[in-house]
DNA sequence: CTGCGGTAACTTACCCGACGGTCATATCGC
DNA sequence: GCGATATGACCGTCGGGTAAGTTACCGCAG
């Protein structure tokens, strides 16, 4: 449709074709992951041909490269905006999630894209998005930190374990959103609140440690 | 080492091989994905040629299904067990927790298998696997219902939302946990009973909306 | 016991489609 | 005409899947 063959379409500047490469990319990348999701693919997505893709980026990795620098300098820099705003605990949480449904209301995918297993583990790509990676979890153990101290529990590997839950939260929150379309941010932030604000009350019972029977279960 | 070229290994009998590559395939699937998984790479593992390993399972989704056939009636059975033992609320969560716990104990791998996003959505084994992953979902929402009723939440999104974050959360923990492979199963059951007590405690304040502001972030 | 054919277990060598990546060529603005 | 921009056609590799051959075991006739 768009583009019939070789029209010359210099119209359009090189910067915003770019951009729309990027944009089509980091949705691909985000729904399918790394593994998935093929330079054809994108460059057919976006109207294009698979060797102006590389001219623009050099290599699938270099384009996954700039998709996770925007989407991480994005995240990281909204999350320690955040940060700063003085609140502890649950409530931090649920303000860092708000502020990022703020933010990804038109790009629910981009989250994914910092998490995605089928990433490569190394290169240049993979320094790139560790960094990030890195700021996040940073600023999440911090959170964290607040949180446990409150209760009394300063031991690594149980921070660690939370921060490693907390980011499964999110991660939780982001995959429904994008499975709810209709759901804008406003609602998002109400429902997490409700949610969370239910979860850390709970009204049933206490929690008790559970009973030594059940180690010795598996048929 | 094993398998001088054509030794004729029919010593061990053909289920036990079986066994073994279904243990072997489960790791490799549980570990790496679907996707990034090889049927070389399993036969390799497994000191047979991969054409063997066809003669067994017909296909790599055939292989993928008897893996998720074993994994998720483990998991399904287990949690189902928990689910009629009357616990209620946060306390039913952390006791599916050491349930899983004590059975997974040296199969870690096997929860990630039933939330594989690379593996194909639809075919033979996809119909398996979804199969028990509404069963778990089925008893987590269970789970779910009382835990929000007892907030007086009832609203279905609400539900849906939570029953993925009760799933997320058990996915952090697992993944925590493959990655501290010297703790065991009772010290899993420990440290979540620790912290989801801390969580559902909240020291530091009280969980309150946040400002309005927060909707016009973005640069 | 020995030789022999039948069969099940297993492997090597190959096919083929998909995908990352490259090159010669064609078009457009100036 | 020239340089920048863009493309269709092509290559190498990797991985799922298959065909044909090889080995080992078994029952049995002599």
């Amino acid at each position: 449709m768009a583009a019939r063959p070789n029209a010359g379409t210099k119209g359009v500047p090189r910067a915003d074709r770019e951009r729309e490469i990027l944009r089509i990319a980091s949705t691909a990348f985000g729904t399918d992951g790394f593994a998935a999701t093929g330079v054809a693919d994108v460059a057919h997505a976006a109207g294009i041909s698979k060797t102006l893709v590389y001219s623009y980026f050099g290599s699938k990795e270099g384009l996954h490269a700039a998709c996770l620098a925007e989407a991480g300098g994005l995240l990281a820099t909204e999350i320690e905006r955040v940060a700063r705003d003085g609140s502890a605990g649950v409530e931090r949480g649920v303000r860092t999630l708000a502020a990022m449904f703020a933010v990804l209301d038109d790009r629910r995918h981009v989250w994914r894209l910092l998490r995605d297993r089928t990433a490569p583990q190394d290169g240049p790509a993979a320094e790139v998005v560790a960094q990030y990676a890195a700021r996040i979890e940073a600023l999440a153990r911090e959170g964290v930190l607040e949180l446990l101290g409150g209760a009394g529990i300063t031991d690594d590997l149980d921070v660690s374990a939370m921060v490693r839950t907390w980011l499964g939260i999110v991660d939780s929150f982001m995959d429904w959103w994008v499975a709810h379309p209709d759901q804008d941010a406003a609602e998002m932030t109400q429902r997490v609140t409700r949610l969370i604000a239910a979860l850390v009350s709970d009204h049933t019972r206490r929690v008790a440690a559970p009973t030594p029977r059940e180690q010795d279960a598996a048929p």
